[in-house]
Order: C-alpha cells, then sequence, then structure tokens
DNA sequence: TTGGTATATCGGGAAAAGTCGATATATCTT
DNA sequence: AAGATATATCGACTTTTCCCGATATACCAA
C-alpha cells in the first residue's frame, strides 16, 4: 500500500468523480448487457462516455486508480470492467486516523 | 474542506514526512528555546533543516499545507509555528470512509 | 534607525501530470 | 480470415508541480 501513490491516485477531480460514481453504479450508469455491477462492476466505455474524456485519456485514469490499488479490474470478453476496491479505502481512511 | 485541494497536498513525499515528525515533534526535532511544541508547534527553521531543501520551497510546503486545512500556524514575533490540525485528519478519515 | 534573523513571495527552469489523436492489441461475429 | 468493437499504449503538446536563488517583508535588538 503506497501512500503517496494513493494520494496521487486521489489528485484528480475525474478521477474522484469516478469513484464516486462507482460506488453506486445503478445510480450513475445504464443497465450493462453482458454484466453484473455487483460483480465486476462498469466497462471502460461507459465511465468514458459519463466522464466526457476521450478513451484513450479515461482509460489510463483507471489504469492509475486500479495501480493504486482502489480499483479492481476483470476483463470479459472485449469489455473491462472495473469496480472499487472496498478494502482499500477502510485501510486508507484507517492509514489516516493512525499512520500519517 | 475542499477534498481534491487536500489529496493533493498530500501527494509529495517531503510533505507526508513533515507531517509524520509534526505528529511526535518531541521524537524529531530538539528543544525550542522559545515556544513549547504542544502549544504551538514547529518552527519553520527547524523544518527546514530536517528536511533538507530551501528555505523557500519548505516555507511553500508549509503553506499548502496549511491552505489545505491539515496545518495550522501561529505566528510569535519573528517565528512561525506550525502544528497538526488533528480534527481535519479525523475529518479526511471519515470523508474517506464514507464519502469518497 | 540600522543591522540581523526568520519567513514569505517572486520568477524561472526542470520534471511530472493532463489530455489528446493515432495506432496497436484483443476479442467477437460472420 | 475479415471486419467490427472495446480497450490499451504511444507520441506529442500543454499545464501543473517541484524546487531553486534572489528579493521582499516582518520583527527584534542595539
Amino acid at each position: 500500500m503506497d501512500q503517496l501513490e494513493i494520494f496521487k491516485a486521489l489528485s484528480n477531480k475525474t478521477r474522484l468523480q469516478i469513484l464516486q460514481w462507482l460506488k453506486e453504479p445503478e445510480k450513475h450508469f445504464p443497465a450493462q448487457e453482458h454484466a453484473s455491477f455487483d460483480e465486476v462492476g462498469i466497462c471502460v466505455g461507459q465511465i468514458q462516455q459519463k466522464a466526457g474524456l476521450t478513451q484513450s485519456t479515461v482509460s489510463e485514469y483507471l489504469s492509475i486508480l486500479q495501480k493504486s490499488g482502489l480499483l479492481e479490474s476483470t476483463r470479459l470478453g472485449q469489455w473491462t470492467y472495473y469496480r472499487r476496491n472496498e478494502e482499500a479505502f477502510a485501510a486508507l481512511s484507517n492509514i489516516i486516523k493512525s499512520e500519517i
């Protein structure tokens, strides 16, 4: 758990927004055909549309969030789904309370 | 409480380090003549020495941390003392647990 | 009021992050 | 195998951050 890397990942408006959207997918995204929200999360395309940035930018943002540990990804067919890693958030909360 | 501003403030190795030092001042800094650790914190010069960066850089870093709310400052004579704002850390921990 | 010390601010060069379009890769369909 | 779709990666340009030296400001002491 690299604190610095996590804080860098969180230092961007759009990435913070994405994390919030993924907290309540059914509230922020239309139903998906090929996979369920709960199991694998949301695919890149849906997130990209909502973010209003280019595909390459959003793909990279998701990668940054994943490398930090805050998101997890699952590849299903031609789609990559991202979902929150709630354990990482809990751990971060504790780190701030006790270590930082 | 501007989350983005806080995370940006935390996105630097030296600034994270400073926060840790200020958590246990007596452990990381020599005794001060003009003020007590508990009441006002540590003066810029002490922090600068320990950080090994220039005075201007450290002064700016402390200002960034203060603007984010994580530090508070007190001016006493020609010295400015910085100390942690523990409430801000607690609030941040809660935000991560519940909002982000 | 002059000089000394502590801190803040300013201007700039280097490095990193933001963001894009183009292209590569992976997978599906036919 | 060929074309279509989804995602990842690359190269380039712009903006932000890092960090410095120089200078300004504030306060103190004589």
